[in-house]
DNA sequence: TGTGACTCAAACGTCATACTTAATTTGCCG
DNA sequence: CGGCAAATTAAGTATGACGTTTGAGTCACA
């Protein structure tokens, strides 16, 4: 979760990726590296190496004689954990939480399915571990302890896939997982029915019930997403 | 599917990203900047901004006083399409494949489903002629040809379930079906059943029926899963 | 002998400047 | 009016100097 904030670079990246992933420079905006360079007050070298970054993240195209320009939004590299975040923080954010979430409802039920055949002894320790620590604080008002928890699970679901991408959206998982309750009504315990069925998918991995694991897993997402049209616009 | 190979500093990007995804340099080795400066012969300004790159990409860290170190595998940003095509093309290929192939399996059913709901009739058209297409050049060794047909349809699929994380997608599929394509024995036309099950998929999505767009690109996934099976190692 | 603070140097980070390259624009000439 | 060439512009590259961090080694002191 930790910004590459270091140094200069980081500083410029931090405020133009927002800034482009928001949407305050449209596809086709031209900004010119001597402009930055002044409004950011450091070298050509450090705005530089910030356009490379945003570069490589396709959200601009780097053109001589012509400038820096924005790319459209089709083209961006989406899955990038940092453009994930920028535009999670910024206005294009129940826009993101929808596609995120979508994401999720194809993916984790798959990674369970899979857990079931492949978790190690450990790992199924530590899903039922952190289920239940769902159940414990479940009620009243522990919702910081019960995330913890939950991102956990969902984690180690991941991870115990065996496969290295969708272990690799633990983290967009957990940043889905943590903005919701951030933006919940912080006093509203979460749904009874969707702790059960983390209990339940837990067990379902740990005997080894792969179809169950993927069905019990598909219900929660299928809860994600509908909780999702209640909140969101 | 273009390169940025535009400049100096993508030519080193070109040199060191394969080498390091393919493992010549093993998480934890380092590399300092005046080395990289003379070997391939370019300024430091080149050579620090391939570096933020590989950086962004969560393949190196770099660090004061003690260089730029290769970060583990499981830091990479494996969804980073340039990663992607690197892994691709070195010893890394069977592994990603399988892993891709994985994501597929979970991601291009549900796409389905949704594009059942939601493709235009204008989408709908170009499924029904890309598997018509498929099906015209499934026999006598026009392998190429179908290809571009197949990859046609799955890209559609993708970008009509109206999930902007689900189209980028698309040249990551793409990718792996022009592979696997490259890679197989260029005289077995391809398998009839999968063939008419990419019609039938098209049926589905025209009569807006998600639940069987959903099965039946599951049993298209499923195939290429079997397939890997057979042809890997 | 062991521990602590102190110094030093190595490597990256930043800056300023000059020069190069390529693409757009302009304008000349046919 | 049209096409070709020169001027212009902004990014790309190179280089030298200096700043900053931090790992490692050293030295003094208990």
């Amino acid at each position: 979760m930790e910004n590459q904030g270091q140094g200069l670079h980081g500083r410029v990246l931090e405020s133009l990726g927002p800034a482009i992933t928001a949407g305050a420079y449209p596809p086709g905006s031209v900004l010119r590296t001597d402009e930055l360079e002044q409004r950011f007050e450091v070298s050509r070298t450090v705005i530089r190496e910030a356009i490379r970054v945003l570069e490589s993240m396709h959200l601009v195209a780097s053109r001589r004689r012509v400038g820096v320009t924005v790319r459209p939004t089709e083209e961006w590299n989406v899955y990038d954990p940092q453009v994930i975040r920028w535009r999670l923080a910024g206005a294009d954010r129940p826009r993101q939480l929808r596609s995120l979430t979508v994401l999720r409802s194809a993916v984790e039920p798959v990674a369970a399915g899979l857990s079931a055949r492949l978790a190690t002894a450990e790992q199924c320790e530590e899903l039922t571990r952190h289920a239940l620590g769902m159940v414990a604080t479940s009620r009243g008002q522990q919702l910081s302890a019960y995330l913890v928890h939950d991102v956990a699970f969902h984690r180690v679901i991941l991870r115990a896939s065996g496969n290295e991408m969708f272990a690799r959206l633990g983290d967009v998982v957990a940043e889905v997982l943590t903005g919701r309750t951030e933006h919940q009504v912080m006093f509203t315990d979460p749904d009874p029915a969707a702790v059960t069925l983390h209990v339940r998918v837990a067990e379902a991995v740990r005997e080894r019930d792969a179809a169950r694991a993927e069905a019990l897993t598909r219900e929660i997402t299928a809860g994600a997403m509908a909780e999702l049209d209640v909140l969101a616009p």
